[in-house]
RNA sequence: CGGGGUGUAGCGCAGUUGGUAGCGCGCUUGGUUCGGGACCAAGAGGCCGGGAGUUCAAGUCUCCCCACUCCGACCA
């Protein structure tokens, strides 16, 4: 066996990325396969992560003044295709429920794929005046979507998500919800998930189905692959108009308010792994990580050994710190391995030795790096050195992505830069569909967004020649 | 949805010209170990993915489903 391979269960990264992902989420005991193709079992281990960031997002939602809802499961056909884009983008993948009991339905129930019609009809009961602005609605649930290839985490017929729905008095209140709600899973990717984004507009092509304008913040995997982490869509009040959402203003007129949507998913954590993960297995960021600390005692037969180890958990619970201890008979190395394929960031071994001389050894999951820790000093330094691993994380993603993202002048050279290097590949464009999908076509590049931090690149667009509107980020997505 | 691969114990796999199933790891119990995946002994564990056929006899041959997986297409 390898010396930096401690973990032999786990296919290496770089031999196949795709097995190798799906070993993490099975062995690290993440998720296992239902009977039902695209439908997944968060084990709890994996629905711990989930409850993490749910816990921050929902407290980050509620400073906002947001307030949790529960809208129903089913959608009637007739309410789904009362907005036209929205029903056309999402009728290919509905599953529909077509008997009660053992009666055949009058009308088929789409299980929802998303809830925007449940709330527009909502709104349009109980919304009357100015008064009753804005409505900031949040709601935890999952969808269901008939995909046609599935993957834990990354593709799921049905997944676990919030989706936030707002209604606005004004297109300037609804614009400045929308860009903040943006910002709010930016601040959870980069400083709790140490994943650095990239904010950007989508293009016409990619935005959501009804929307006006559709933000997005993308990261880079450790493949450098794409990964859209988290939407927010501006709607204009063109579902209000279908679904007759009024409101009488200040000035005693009806208008229809303006309308935001945003959502982030269980496809998140499938991010956490590919952009932290290594071929010992899952590494995950300590701030949603739900075991930071496992105490490993050493030579735990020795007396007076179980019991010091034991005191170290104790002080940590009582800092505050997510600690466990492994008192099992294991062998110490099956222990180290197992903690390290399940990416919890910081290791306490104490053994005989150690108390003796009054430390212990901490041991951090993203570098291997062995630190002795006076044991007068534990629950003052773990903190610090969680904090470590957290910046560590982050900044070794960020190198990633700052070393993958390419200028290219023109459709070939973007062509041989992704194949050469994967990653982004920044460009003028002129907006333009054709361009878009001869992108798509020739380099098998989607666009992943039009960047808020614009870049001069040149004039023109490297695809047809014509005049550049913007620059734009390219790149192979998940 | 098209093309390829795979489905036999929890996991990884054997299973010959068809004759009612085996190995390794793991699991249980007991003992010896213990500073990076320990060892010995005794056990438990199977509708061979599902269904239909061929046959005296099917894990093995035929057909149809289903699931997983990879590559495309599709995917707010």
């Amino acid at each position: 066996m390898a010396k930096d391979k401690k973990v032999e269960q786990i296919t290496d990264m770089e031999q196949d990325f795709a097995q190798w992902f799906t070993d993490v989420c099975t062995k690290a005991e993440l998720v296992d396969y239902s009977g039902i193709k695209g439908l997944f079992i968060l084990r709890p281990y994996g629905y711990a992560i989930w409850e993490n960031i749910q816990k921050e997002l929902d407290r980050m939602f509620k400073e906002g003044g947001h307030e949790n809802v529960s809208m129903p499961m089913l959608i009637p056909e007739s309410l789904l295709q009362k907005e036209k884009d929205h029903v056309e983008g999402f009728a290919p993948e509905c599953a529909w429920v077509t008997v009660g009991g053992s009666e055949e339905l009058p009308e088929r129930l789409c299980i929802r794929p998303t809830s925007e019609t449940l709330f527009c009809d909502h709104w349009s009961h109980i919304v009357h005046s100015w008064r009753d602005l804005p409505m900031k609605y949040n709601q935890w649930c999952s969808v269901l979507r008939w995909e046609k290839t599935t993957r834990p985490f990354l593709r799921g017929r049905e997944f676990l998500w919030q989706e936030g729905h707002t209604l606005h008095e004004t297109e300037a209140e609804a614009r400045e919800e929308t860009l903040h709600q943006l910002e709010v899973y930016a601040d959870m990717c980069e400083n709790y998930l140490a994943m650095p984004v990239i904010r950007g507009n989508k293009t016409e092509k990619e935005k959501f189905a009804g929307a006006v304008n559709t933000y997005t913040i993308e990261c880079m995997m450790h493949d450098h692959k794409a990964l859209q982490s988290g939407t927010s869509h501006y709607f204009g009040t063109g579902f209000a108009e279908q679904f007759n959402i009024t409101f009488t203003d200040r000035e005693n007129k009806q208008r229809y308010p303006h309308q935001t949507s945003w959502g982030m998913s269980t496809r998140i954590i499938g991010g956490i792994i590919m952009t932290h993960g290594d071929n010992n297995g899952l590494v995950l960021p300590p701030r949603i990580a739900p075991v930071q600390v496992i105490v490993v005692p050493v030579a735990q037969h020795k007396e007076g050994v179980t019991e010091k180890a034991t005191e170290l958990y104790d002080a940590l619970k009582a800092a505050g710190i997510r600690a466990k201890i492994d008192l099992s008979d294991n062998s110490l190395g099956w222990k180290c391995a197992q903690y390290e394929m399940k990416g919890v960031p910081l290791r306490i071994e104490i053994g005989p030795r150690d108390i003796e001389n009054g430390v212990c050894m901490a041991v951090r999951r993203d570098n291997g790096e062995k630190i002795s820790v006076e044991l007068s000093e534990l629950t003052a330094k773990v903190p610090e050195l969680l904090d470590a691993v957290q910046q560590g994380l982050f900044d070794k993603a960020k190198k990633n992505l700052d070393e993958h993202i390419f200028e290219a002048h023109s459709l070939e050279e973007a062509k041989q830069l992704q194949e050469e290097n994967g990653g982004f590949i920044k460009t003028m464009w002129c907006g333009e569909l054709d361009c878009e999908l001869k992108m798509k076509e020739q380099a098998g590049m989607s666009s992943r967004c039009i960047p808020f931090k614009q870049e001069n690149l040149g004039d023109t667009c490297p695809i047809c020649g014509k005049k550049a509107k913007h620059m734009i980020y390219w790149g192979v997505a998940y």
